[in-house]
DNA sequence: ATGAAAGCGCTAACAT
DNA sequence: ATGTTAGCGCTTTCAT
């Protein structure tokens, strides 16, 4: 039988408000029967009920994440972060997690962790919000965090896609490369568009004019494109460019793409970087694993400071919202190669 | 302001107790009633408290899952089973990771789990279970399942390591290696030490002996030895026997630990299945990008079994304890190599 | 400082 | 078939 506050009321010889002060560290209560509870308590192995507590507290000290598992390693370093951070907070995560890009089920998802009394407050993860929802939860008493994402109505915690790609493209113009290529996902993920962007941004800034025999979207809307298969098919149709017409250099929108565009060089017997170079973006453990150079994303951190912004608002409904924007970084490995002129001191 | 069932039998003019039949289907309600109720219901929006229904009914409709982050894609397809399934039976999870082998943070998992009106069970993955909260753990009226690990007196779900073991060393036998080595984890890890027995069974029950030698127990402790680094380590000391006294196929009791073995061997200028043939275990996402022949696990599916067990449990506590054992599959790709024989043939 | 009692929003037993 | 009421285990106001 679990043991209640009434149990302990009944023991220690006080009603259950005394307890339930002492429990709570409410001022009003002697040292000694305070102590005397305690003891209690702790004899009787007490344990508060937690729907209970929620309850009565009118705040379920939970917080629910929608997270889609097929960005792999991105939603689980950003769980960690979070993870380690809401420990020292006393919360609990809710996880609802997409196998699939399902707006089915994402809708019931966000229809669930919205429900009343099922969770404080809700994070959504690099899923585009719909606006007839942000539209409708604009009523709820309940904050949302937006983590890799965005929408002006609510926070939200992004990397600058357009400053990674852009950073990419730079350093292969520093590298000396002329022909840069790209090979992006679908355009119509935001991601996907920005990085486009600053890669664009980086060739004209830079005296390059952006040639579209260069330039691949994904045909394969999987995942909206972000996958390996997505990037062997584009770096297909690269190769099938005479030999110099082609690219020297590429920057891949992800390192799942950048795996399929390596995969894609193998079958050809090209390599990178000595045949053409190439940068992702993710940084993926993968990446570190063969050398792929790439555009780094403070995944942790950020998931670190979604649990930050999430207290913040559930302690202040009212202030104003705020979009925090992380700047990724170039790791620099052995796929983007070096500078062109000492190209030929180079050995794998 | 949240709208209850009282709001409802107000505008419907009934009861309370009325609501409650039709919204949760009890047979006892005119079908008139019914309709009038449901309408009301439909039009202020209604959405039952999901914590005011737990302490009413006794019951969470929440399962924890404890999980080790560390295992990386086996706790992400596991868990992907999981979620799928579990979705159907409108239960939610409630994620507590470990970022590391901590047995502290673990063991405040489990209290947080397994507090009273917290979950109605418990998942417990990858993680041996202390032998004194098993003990503790029984009295408490609250099921714990176990996957990918195993205790007599709670439910499990598990792979069959040393068959496992025992298929990847036979497919070394079979293509006429003779001098097979193992590169372990800790031993100390039931896993580690089961695919240890099954190499070493495969060894002796087709004619070859045992050369300790040519095995490696992990010398990096962290995450018991699976980990690149840990292979890394034990390859190099491989690789510190003179050319001919070295193993010319080695099975890795993990593929992060192969991943390792595969740096060991290029920093020495050396290729798999070439010089030394290589087979991992687990099939992480990664040994397919590089084709690694591998151990495949079934995780998808150990997750949805997983659940089922859990509510199979929580529908009858008292039935008998099972153990339910899933035999991995060798996934042959490059690194294993093929018929010695042939071998002159293969070009990479 | 402390006890009694009224909720929190729901379910279920008990009347009728 | 339906309304009323007593819990579920806790917090919090209101007396004292």
């Amino acid at each position: 039988m679990p043991v209640t506050i009434y149990d302990i009321a009944k023991t220690a010889s006080v009603g259950v408000g005394t307890v339930s002060r002492v429990l709570n560290n409410h001022p009003n209560v002697s040292p000694k029967t305070r102590e005397r509870v305690l003891k209690v308590a702790h004899e009787l192995n007490y344990q508060p009920h937690a729907f209970a507590q929620g309850l009565a507290r009118k705040k379920t000290n939970t917080i629910a994440a929608i997270i889609p598992f097929f960005t792999n390693y991105f939603f689980l370093e950003v769980l960690q972060g979070i993870q380690d951070k809401i420990l020292t907070l006393g919360y609990d995560i809710m996880l609802y997690g997409l196998n699939e890009n399902d707006p089915e089920q994402f809708e019931s998802y966000l229809l669930r962790a919205t429900q009343k009394g099922r969770a404080d407050g809700v994070m959504l993860f690099s899923l585009r919000l719909p606006e007839f929802f942000a539209q409708k939860y604009k009523h709820i008493n309940q904050p949302m965090i937006l983590v890799d994402c965005a929408h002006q109505d609510f926070d939200s915690i992004t990397v600058d896609n357009r400053a990674g790609a852009y950073a990419a493209t730079k350093h292969f113009i520093d590298l000396g490369h002329e022909k840069i290529g790209m090979i992006n996902a679908n355009p119509i993920s935001p991601p996907a568009q920005q990085r486009f962007e600053g890669y664009k941004a980086a060739l004209t800034e830079n005296g390059l004019s952006f040639n579209q025999n260069f330039y691949k979207s994904s045909k394969i809307m999987k995942y909206d494109g972000f996958s390996r298969e997505a990037g062997y098919v584009s770096m297909m149709e690269v190769l099938d460019l005479p030999k110099d017409e082609r690219p020297t250099a590429i920057f891949v929108s992800s390192d799942v793409q950048a795996m399929g565009v390596l995969s894609a060089m193998r079958d050809h017997n090209l390599q990178a970087p000595d045949d053409i170079a190439i940068v992702g973006f993710d940084d993926i453990e993968l990446a570190q694993h063969i050398g792929l150079t790439t555009v780094s994303q403070p995944m942790y951190e950020m998931g670190v400071l979604s649990v930050g912004r999430m207290l913040d608002r559930l302690a202040n409904r009212n202030g104003a919202v705020t979009h925090t924007s992380f700047t990724p970084k170039l790791i620099i490995r052995e796929t983007c190669g070096q500078l062109k002129t000492k190209l030929a001191a180079v050995d794998e």
